[in-house]
DNA sequence: GGCCAGGCTAGCA
DNA sequence: TGCTAGCATGGC
């Protein structure tokens, strides 16, 4: 199938969302190069590879496979915005951003990353509650194991790509069977209730995204595992939520620490009240604390 | 060896 | 309503 082109809105760059999508040797879910990132995709009756690259035009989208219907491209589409977050129009984050000294150079630096997400809401809640407490390493790791043992994966070209595991076999599991691969009880737990109640459609995106933010940020509270670092974390991620703001993230902590020149970690109340200024933008202001902790990878 | 990691729950006052 | 032990383990 020919390629296809997504138009971007600046201030957008491909390269700079290449470097986050590098950030950890361990990452299972897409496979990047010097120039693009490919990734698999699942369409509900078959897999698709998909490979992005920069174009003068916009994003090149190259799809391994024949035979893609008119349906699929488009499915295939809103699948790369929503994780990019293409639709979102960035200028007035940049304006406040020049505003505000913690930004300012923060945003400067990597000018037009996006919020690179988890359209997939079992994969963005896994992923939270995976990486709850323990080092950013370590939570790799596990996704790692936890993907190459239950998730499906295609060897194209000599490389293995994998897609996240589905709610559908995760809902079968008893917790002890992730406890090999080094999950607590607790997480297992979580994870496996989490899947049950997708597959039962207790909880799904699709009706969650109809109600206003306050009232998803309740439902994802209700769940076990679920508190309030994790229901920012998911507005984030999977809801492209921008005001979405994890105050108690140690990673916002060590960033601020860092970017205000303090000796000690502010406290909660501390990020409280140094976000305010970012109404609106709290979660895209944590994005590029978080990209400003480690480097130029 | 101690402490912190992109925290949360259950149990107790 | 507010506080804390316990969870699991890697990395510094």
């Amino acid at each position: 199938m020919t390629p296809f082109i997504i138009p971007v809105q600046e201030p957008f760059d491909f390269q700079q969302c290449l470097i986050f999508l590098k950030r950890s040797k361990q990452e299972v879910m897409h496979v990047t190069t010097d120039e693009s990132v490919r990734k698999l995709f699942y369409l509900g009756n078959r897999f698709v590879l998909v490979e992005l690259k920069w174009d003068p035009e916009g994003i090149e989208v190259l799809l391994f496979e024949q035979d893609v219907s008119e349906e699929e491209r488009i499915v295939i589409e809103r699948e790369v915005r929503d994780w990019l977050d293409l639709d979102r129009d960035l200028q007035p984050f940049e304006q406040l951003a020049q505003q505000d000294d913690v930004l300012r150079p923060i945003f400067e630096s990597y000018r037009g990353l996006r919020l690179i997400g988890f359209p997939d809401l079992f994969e963005a809640l896994t992923w939270a509650i995976i990486g709850q407490q323990i080092t950013l390493s370590f939570a790799y790791t596990l996704k790692r194991r936890f993907v190459e043992q239950y998730g499906e994966s295609q060897t194209i070209e000599g490389v293995t790509y994998w897609t996240f595991p589905r709610p559908e076999v995760i809902a079968t599991l008893e917790p002890e069977a992730l406890r090999p691969l080094q999950f607590s009880y607790r997480k297992a737990e979580y994870i496996c209730d989490i899947a049950r109640e997708i597959v039962e459609g207790t909880l799904s995106k699709m009706a969650l995204r109809q109600l206003p933010t306050e009232d998803i940020r309740k439902h994802l509270l209700q769940l076990r595992g679920v508190g309030e670092w994790t229901a920012d974390y998911v507005l984030m991620k999977c809801f492209q939520e921008p005001s979405a703001f994890p105050v108690a993230d140690a990673g916002l902590h060590q960033a601020l620490m860092y970017h205000l020149g303090l000796s000690r970690k502010p406290t909660q109340e501390e990020v409280k009240r140094y976000g305010a200024q970012w109404e609106g933008w709290g979660g895209y202001a944590t994005f590029y604390l978080w990209r400003s902790l480690y480097g130029n990878v």
